[in-house]
RNA sequence: GGAGGGGUUCCCGAGCGGUCAAAGGGAUCAGACUGUAAAUCUGACGGCACUGCCUUCGAAGGUUCGAAUCCUUCCCCCUCCA
């Protein structure tokens, strides 16, 4: 195992905070493998970068030689994280539980090693406890200490209503830490919370308090709002390469050296370098091609992080029309097909208004001309290519009944 | 249990008998400018067989020539008092 000094060096790159960083090193020191523990909420099976700032620190655990618990938080899930939203979630059933655990599996491994990785689910020993055992753990905690809590504390001020059953989400958060018997359990900054609560009831349960470390959230394609699937503004672990680097690339210049800090594997030194060659007059967009390339090497590979280079620069750079246009057939009635319907049927908008709409503002083009005639008729027998925006593009065949 | 406030198009939010497919903002999309960056500007933003027609303003009924706007019942949310 590494040096005590080198495994913490590696430990607090990129995270916000560590508590108590004291007692992380005593831990180390024992020399054993140290339990680590991270929860995902068993609801949101698409992962996306937001979530590799975590498994990244989770795939450094693994690599230091300690033993990484990926809990799914199957009953948790029932009650619904109180952290920001208040929507009530439907119960899931044991077989979409299943289904979505497979899912992480599929992408989690992209990142972490699956020879290193246990997976759990806290249902197993959250149902054990019975309703007993819950009244039990609700009465090691008190309505003050969860006023702490700084989203409690707002609502409640705010005579926002607060449901009961909102404050045992911390608290089997926090058995988790005890039935897992967490030595460092790892979460996002709005977790502190419930990740102090773990360390309370592993005190009241006789256990060392577990050290949390917290990893900062990633900003969001938009660069204001955390990276979510909900608000649209993520690049998905599973996504298309040539997505993927589409995606980055339209992240704004100062949001890319955050992307650097929490996603990349370069030292802090080879940021700092490249900072420096931007500010010596450097083409900012150089130096986003390299996060990009680096990013989906990880998540692919590095032909698929070249191709999608390859592809952008044709097709952004040069205009030119990309290879992998999807080919959809259409049939047409003898007399043609009006180009709005052809535009709706092939997917390419939402509905014929929409293709009108996209037609008068200049957004159409067919085989790289722009088209003006809303009256323009496909007949049949036609190959064309037609593009709504930059990015939307079909190739369409047309042919009889 | 009592009193009050409210449910409007993706979100916030105005409208409170006709001129309402419904102000304004946000988000989004398209165009211009660019580095598919940011910022900025322009435009669009329910649907369709599109100078017109159809469907929307919690639900269902009703009044009216005409309702998001008035009435009735119901559902849901919130606040205060107890």
């Amino acid at each position: 195992m590494t040096g005590i000094d080198e495994q913490l060096e590696l430990i607090r790159r990129g995270s916000d905070e560590i508590l108590v960083e004291a007692e992380l090193v005593e831990r180390l020191k024992a020399g054993r493998p140290l339990r680590v523990k991270a929860g995902f909420d068993p609801t949101a099976p698409d992962l996306h970068l937001g979530h590799a700032v975590l498994l990244n620190k989770m795939r450094q655990f693994q690599d230091l030689g300690h033993h990484v618990m990926f809990l799914i938080g199957d009953f948790t899930g029932l009650i619904g994280d109180p952290t920001g939203k208040n929507a009530t979630r439907p119960p899931l059933s044991p077989e979409q539980i299943q289904a979505n655990a497979q899912t992480y599996r599929a992408q989690v491994f992209k990142i972490l090693d699956p020879e290193k990785t246990e997976i759990c689910f806290n249902s197993s020993w959250i149902n054990a406890l019975g309703a007993a055992g819950m009244l039990k753990l609700a009465a090691q905690h008190t309505v003050a200490r969860m006023l702490e809590r700084d989203d409690f504390a707002k609502r409640f001020a705010g005579n926002q209503p607060i449901a009961i059953h909102e404050f045992l989400y911390p608290l089997c958060q926090g058995y988790d830490s005890v039935a897992l018997k967490a030595d460092i359990e790892l979460g996002g900054t709005d977790q502190k919370f419930n990740l102090l609560v773990g360390r309370e009831l592993q005190k009241q349960h006789g256990q060392a308090p577990q050290v949390i470390l917290m990893m900062p959230l990633l900003e969001g394609l938009d660069g204001v709002n955390k990276m979510s699937k909900s608000l649209g503004n993520y690049v998905g672990i599973d996504e298309p390469a040539r997505e993927q680097f589409g995606k980055l690339m339209s992240v704004s210049d100062t949001l890319m050296w955050r992307y650097f800090e929490l996603l990349s594997a370069r030292s802090s030194a080879e940021v700092a370098a490249l900072k420096q060659s931007v500010l010596e007059g450097r083409n900012p967009r150089d130096i986003k091609v390299e996060l990009a390339q680096e990013i989906i090497t990880r998540f692919h590979n590095r032909v698929a992080a070249e191709d999608a280079l390859a592809d952008f620069e044709a097709r952004f750079q040069r205009n030119a029309i990309p290879d992998d246009v999807p080919e959809i057939k259409l049939v047409v009635p003898p007399q043609g097909l009006g180009i709005a319907q052809v535009l709706r049927q092939a997917g390419l908008t939402g509905s014929t208004s929409e293709a009108l709409r996209m037609i008068d503002q200049g957004g159409v083009r067919m085989d790289g001309e722009k088209v003006s005639d809303k009256g323009l008729l496909l007949a049949a027998g036609q190959a064309v290519v037609l593009q709504v925006g930059k990015r939307k593009f079909a190739k369409i065949c047309t042919h009889l009944e």
